[in-house]
DNA sequence: TGTTTTAGTGCAAACGTTTGCTAAAAATCG
DNA sequence: CGATTTTTAGCAAACGTTTGCACTAAAACA
C-alpha cells in the first residue's frame, strides 16, 4: 500500500462505469441499487481496496459517531485511581456496541481541559460529550449547556439538575448504607474522610452520614468529619483523629485508595484494622478484595455508571429525544474484614 | 447558541466585506494580510461567534492532528491493573503539548480492537497510531506496516523490530535485576510467575530470570516457571508450587496487581510474605507502596513510555524523520518489606 | 508623470463524500 | 404493442475549509 494517494469512490465509480453517487449508495445498501450493480461495484471496491474517507462522510453528514469524553483534571493519585479506567471501559463497552468511537481530553489543569473540550464541540469532532465528574464552579457543563450539544454527567449536575442527563449513584444512600452497617456494628464513634468538597459526591456522602447518625440519635462531632484534598494530607488527618479526647472506632473512606492509604498509616501507628479500628470504603475495586486485611467497600458498579452514560448520550444523539432521563445505578455494600463489631475494651 | 446553524467562514467573510480565503489566511495568521484587515476580521468572528469545522479542514489539509491509541484486549482484570491509564496519562501529557487530540479503540476482542484500527486508519481519522502492547500473533502491527502509517508500539515489537518505532524497558534487565535482588538476599529456589506466553515481555523476563540463575550456577527448576493467563489460575499455580517437594522461597510477580493476588492467596494458605516466601513484582503502582506488606517493585516508568511513545510518533508526524527511533525507559528497583533475607528455618 | 515593484485580496478549484432531483430503462398492464 | 408505472442510475449541488494563481491598488522608482 505504502503512502500513495487514496483510492476514492471516483476511482471506483470510473473503474466500474458508473456514477459516484452510485457507488456512495453502494456503500450504505441503498435499495435503490440493483444487486447486479452493488455486487459489480463491490468487486471493484475490493480489487482497488477501497476505504471510505469519515472525514469528508462527517462534512456533509453532519454527523460524527464520536463522543467525547471529558476527564476530570488529574491529579498524580486520581492516576492510579481505578474509577477513570472502569469507566471509560463501561463507556467503551456500549459505544462499540452502537458502532460509536471515543475521543478523551488531553488537558491536565481545569482551564486546559475546558479548551479541550471547546475545540471538540466547536470543532465538530464529537455528536455528544460525557463528563465523568460533577463539581462546583465547573464551567464545562455550563458551557455545553448553552451550546446545546447533547452531554450526559457521571454524577449529580449541581446546577440546571433537571435539565441535564445524568447517571449516578444514590449517594445519599450509599453513605447512608455504610454508616449504617458501622452502627450495625456497635459503632458509635464514627469518622468520616471526604474527598473534594467542591465534588457533588462528597456533600451528598456527607449528607447521607449525618442522617443516619441523626435517626440514630448519635451527636455528631464536627471533629470527626475531615476532608482530603490529596493523598498527602490522610496522614496529618489521622494525626488529627487520633489525637482527640474521643477517639473514633470506624472510618468511612472516600474510595478504595484513599482506605489503601488510610490502612497503610495506621500501620505505621500500630494501629490494626479493623481490632482497633474498623473501615469501610467506597466503590468495591479489585484492591478491596485483595488488601489485607480485605475491605468492606460499597460496591458502586462504576463500570454499569459508564455503560449507562454511554448509552443516554447514544440514544440522545439517535433517537434525539428530547426528555432528559437520568438513571440511577444501585449500589451495594460488599462487607469483608476490616468493618467487625466494636469491642469495648481497646 | 442552540442547535442553530453554525456560522461558518463565509458567514463571516460576507460580515466582514472580505473574501473567504482572507478570513482563512487571518485564521492561519498569514503574513499576507495586513493588520488593519486581520483585527477588523477577528473582530467580526469574535462577534459572530465563529469557530472552526476541523472536519473540513481535515479534509483539504489531510492532516488530523488526532493520534488513534490501541488498547490490547480487555479481560475484565486488566481494566483494574493502573497500566493503561498510566500509560495514557503519558501519552496524553505530550499529546497536549503539541497539540494533539487522542482517540482509543473500543473493541474488547482482538478481531474487534482490529477492526477499530482499520476504521482509523482508513477512514483517515488519524495521522499516526500507538500500539501499547506487543505480543505474537497479532495482526494489528503488520498491518499498520503494510499501510505505511507512521506508528509505535510500547514494547518490542516482535517482528521486523529494526523498522518499526517502539520504546520499551530492557525488560530483560529488569528481570535480572529482581532475580538478582533475591539472590542477594540469599534465595535459591526462586519461582517465576509469569503472564501470558503471547507478550514479548513474558519471553524477555524469563529469559532475564534464566540468565541471572545461571551465571550464579543455580539450577532452573521447569516447575518453578508457571504462567497465568488470568488471576483465576493464580490459586491453582500456588497449590502446585507449594505442592512441590522443593518448595520456593520467592517469588517474582508479573505485576503489581498479579503480586496483590498471589499475596492474597497465599495469606489464605497461612504463608506470610516475606517471612515464609519472599515477593517482588514489577511497575511499582501506588499499591506496591501502599499494601500490607509493602511490595519490593521493579519501576517501569509507565507514564514515561507513554510520554514518549507520544513523542516518537508526533515528532514522526511533524517531521517526517526516516530514521526509526526506539528509545528504551530505565527500570529502578523499588526495595520494600515483601522481599526479605533468606532464612533456612520455616 | 509614467512605469515597475510590492503588498494585500479575491476567485475558484480542490478535498471526498451524500443526496434531491431527474432521466433512462425495465417491467407491468390493458 | 403502446402506455403507464416502477426500478435503477446519473447529474450536480452541497458540506466548510485551504491554497495557487490572478488581480488591483498603492508605493517606489526612474
Amino acid at each position: 500500500m505504502g503512502v500513495q494517494m487514496a483510492v476514492t469512490i471516483k476511482d471506483v465509480a470510473k473503474q466500474a462505469n458508473v456514477a459516484t453517487s452510485t457507488v456512495s449508495r453502494v456503500i450504505s445498501d441503498s435499495p435503490n441499487i440493483s444487486d447486479r450493480t452493488k455486487r459489480k461495484v463491490r468487486k471493484v471496491m475490493e480489487e482497488m481496496g477501497y476505504h471510505i474517507n469519515l472525514n469528508a462522510r462527517v462534512l456533509v453528514q453532519q454527523s460524527t459517531q464520536n463522543i467525547g469524553i471529558v476527564m476530570k483534571d488529574s491529579t498524580i493519585e486520581s492516576l492510579h485511581d481505578p474509577f477513570f479506567p472502569v469507566a471509560l471501559q463501561g463507556i467503551s463497552s456500549y459505544a462499540h456496541k452502537r458502532d460509536f468511537s471515543i475521543s478523551i481530553t488531553t488537558g491536565e489543569t481545569e482551564e486546559a481541559i475546558f479548551r479541550d473540550v471547546e475545540k471538540m464541540v466547536q470543532g465538530k469532532r464529537v455528536d455528544g460529550m460525557i463528563v465523568t465528574y460533577s463539581k462546583e464552579n465547573d464551567k464545562v457543563v455550563p458551557y455545553l449547556l448553552k451550546c446545546g450539544i447533547p452531554f450526559v454527567v457521571v454524577g449529580k449536575p449541581v446546577v440546571h439538575t433537571d435539565e441535564i442527563m445524568f447517571v449516578n449513584n444514590d449517594n445519599v444512600q450509599a453513605a447512608k448504607d455504610a454508616t449504617e452497617h458501622l452502627i450495625q456494628l456497635g459503632h458509635q464513634e464514627i469518622a468520616i474522610i471526604l474527598g473534594d468538597r467542591e465534588f457533588e459526591i462528597t456533600d451528598s456522602r456527607l449528607k447521607g452520614y449525618r442522617e443516619v447518625l441523626e435517626s440514630n440519635n448519635i451527636p455528631i462531632n464536627d471533629a470527626f468529619i475531615k476532608q482530603s484534598t490529596n493523598m498527602d494530607c490522610i496522614k496529618t488527618i489521622l494525626d488529627e483523629l487520633l489525637a482527640l479526647p474521643v477517639q473514633p472506632t470506624a472510618i468511612l473512606g472516600s474510595d478504595d485508595l484513599a482506605s489503601l492509604h488510610i490502612m497503610s498509616v495506621l500501620r505505621e501507628k500500630n494501629i490494626e484494622v479493623p481490632r482497633d479500628i474498623s473501615l469501610i470504603s467506597f466503590n468495591n475495586t479489585i484492591v478491596a478484595e485483595l488488601m489485607n486485611p480485605t475491605l468492606t467497600s460499597v460496591d458502586t458498579n462504576i463500570f454499569q455508571l459508564g455503560y449507562e452514560a454511554a448509552r443516554c448520550i447514544i440514544e440522545e444523539i439517535k433517537e434525539r429525544s428530547t426528555h432528559t432521563k437520568s438513571v440511577i445505578i444501585p449500589t451495594k455494600i460488599r462487607k469483608r474484614e476490616s468493618t467487625q463489631p466494636y469491642k469495648k475494651v481497646e
